[in-house]
DNA sequence: GCGCGGTGTGGGAGCGGTCACACCGTCAGT
DNA sequence: ACTGACGGTGTGACCGCTCCCACACCGCGC
């Protein structure tokens, strides 16, 4: 039998000035760092704190200050994605380290069903975070729109919905997506086909944009295939359509990735040799590219710098109260492996 | 230019009772779906609550009924396997479901730095959060220390430090790893290895264990790999060292599927097939279990079951107040595929 | 001796809720 | 007609902290 959790209340702001044998604003003063406090006092206040285990209750700070010192990081991804795309991960550790270093804590809420949504929009309207970096919002979210009402310090991380003027950070979709086809071409290749998805955001419209762009007028959008999420899947069904209907292809540029290493999946086993009868090229530059056989080339994203450059734009919100200037991109990398 | 953002005040119970024309107490009463209110009372305060476009501010909810409605998920995990690793994911997302079904919202922390630890500590004592659950706790982690200090309802995943006595919930690594090496020995493989990892945990140690109890008489440690952590790279050297001291293995159980995917790439590599001259099985079937050429055998541990059980287990916590009962194993399944 | 600016300190008034208690009708039971 | 139970409501105290004003004290120059 455990003793049944005694669960003592915990040390208040008066304990502390009680045991140090000075008023409250004294305390609150020594804890603030705040000037005019005699040597004397603050080292009674701080053995005193040490002394009856004194911890700051932050809801009565935040409630007093009206601000938490937190910052939201909203994840609104089906299941799936959420544990296929090391982008996330990569995005939260950046904006963590970020925010670590401003002395603000990230919490990071997922939004999975609708009452998750409903939840996570009342949580933010209550106060409890001062700010919010939103990652991969769809047109239409209801959660960016929510946000954008009440007029909460936030950045998107890729280029969301235009209506709502929020300020995100991102790359250049387009312009990488060009760079990497073109080089495809470069190589030789001529009848040059996507794997497309993600084409209800900007990222997966962007990547086909640049994709035509290089293509110019050789671009045929009979060799485009438009699957739904950036998943391998998606590759494994992408691939197998486009050799359906260009068996004579020689290129394909996969929207990320994971397709691609689907995609690749689809060609050992309809016995086509990459790179050798088909060059393939992916998009993100993550363990899928790295690991597959042969491995990716693939746009590098620079997806930390992306989580920190987000928690920076969302903090200088929050520190000056101002709004925002538009976007940021960042640049992106191509890296040429051995798959083209 | 835009508006210097005029962030008006933001509504209050005053607000809403003064519209209704009703005390804030009536008010209350409808927020908290307490009995005893008029429908004409509730009717009238609900739609002033949608006129003023009032939401409650935890901050003031949390101070007064001292509870947030939260529960922290922390990850305290080097950078690498954060992102790797699929079961954090696949655990998040169970414990986020079963804790919106109870309408408690999930916050996530993750721990990088040892400043983050100090941060999260604080964040943690300072009453934001009604519980926690831990993953991949380590020996002597601080955090969990501090928690246990603190009293504060909690549940680890995986059985961790067993010097504290917070209970967990967890899966049988000895036995599963028992089960699948013997349904290796089944298929008649006689030199059997391991690349363990993670033996600064129970779930690595306690694989390890399983191996060595199903092999009984036949246990040879000359063939125990041991590496640090479940990761690709892990697999990669720890199986180029199993072939260099022996050559003639036929049989390798991975502690992971990562470790078990880096393998195979030894393997071939080296020229020999999988399944054919080495049966090779893994654990956790992750993604890389059922994308690897060929496809793992591997053990199938429930993380979103995992994810679920812990969130129960901090909430019975929660609403009961008492001590919980030790730990809880969940059941796993061995899935065969072409490796082994 | 007096006014004055700069330090250091105490304490009242919120922040926005919840909760317990007091109170007030109404209506059934005696 | 009186009592009491009960539904419905208002109100004050309090949660723990910050902010700010008032005040005490100090040495200083006039």
């Amino acid at each position: 039998m455990t003793a049944p959790t005694p669960r003592q209340r915990r040390a208040t702001i008066f304990d502390v000035a009680a045991e140090a044998g000075v008023s409250r604003g004294t305390v609150s003063r020594v804890l603030n760092g705040a000037p005019y406090v005699s040597p004397s006092a603050r080292e009674a206040i701080e053995t005193a704190i040490a002394k009856v285990g004194y911890v700051r209750n932050r809801a009565a700070r935040n409630l007093a200050t009206q601000s938490s010192g937190a910052i939201a990081f909203i994840v609104h991804e089906p299941d799936a994605v959420f544990v296929d795309d090391p982008n996330i991960g990569a995005i939260l550790l950046g904006a963590n380290a970020a925010l670590s270093a401003a002395d603000y804590q990230l919490v990071s809420l997922l939004i999975d069903t609708d009452r998750d949504s409903q939840r996570v929009t009342e949580y933010l309207a209550g106060g409890s975070v001062d700010g919010a970096i939103i990652v991969s919002a769809r047109e239409g979210d209801p959660i960016s729109r929510s946000i954008a009402d009440l007029g909460m310090p936030c950045v998107m991380v890729g280029r969301p919905d235009n209506q709502l003027q929020l300020p995100w950070v991102g790359i250049d979709n387009r312009g990488a997506a060009q760079q990497i086809t073109e080089r495809l071409l470069s190589t030789g290749r001529r009848r040059i086909g996507m794997i497309a998805a993600g084409l209800d955001r900007d990222s997966g419209r962007d990547r086909l944009a640049g994709f035509r762009a290089a293509l110019g007028d050789r671009y045929d959008d009979a060799l485009v295939v438009r699957t739904g999420l950036y998943t391998y899947a998606s590759g494994v069904d992408g691939m197998a359509e486009l050799l359906r209907i260009a068996p004579d292809i020689d290129g394909v540029f996969a929207a990320s990735d994971a397709i691609g290493a689907g995609a690749l999946e689809t060609l050992r086993g309809a016995g086509r040799s990459v790179p050798g009868d088909i060059g393939l090229v992916g998009f993100d530059d993550s363990a899928w590219a790295r690991r597959a056989q042969p491995a990716l080339s693939t746009v590098r994203q620079p997806a930390g710098g992306l989580g920190a450059q987000a928690a920076e734009l969302v903090l200088e919100q929050v520190r000056s109260g101002t709004a925002p200037g538009a976007g940021t991109l960042l640049p992106t990398d191509i890296i040429w492996r051995a798959s083209a």
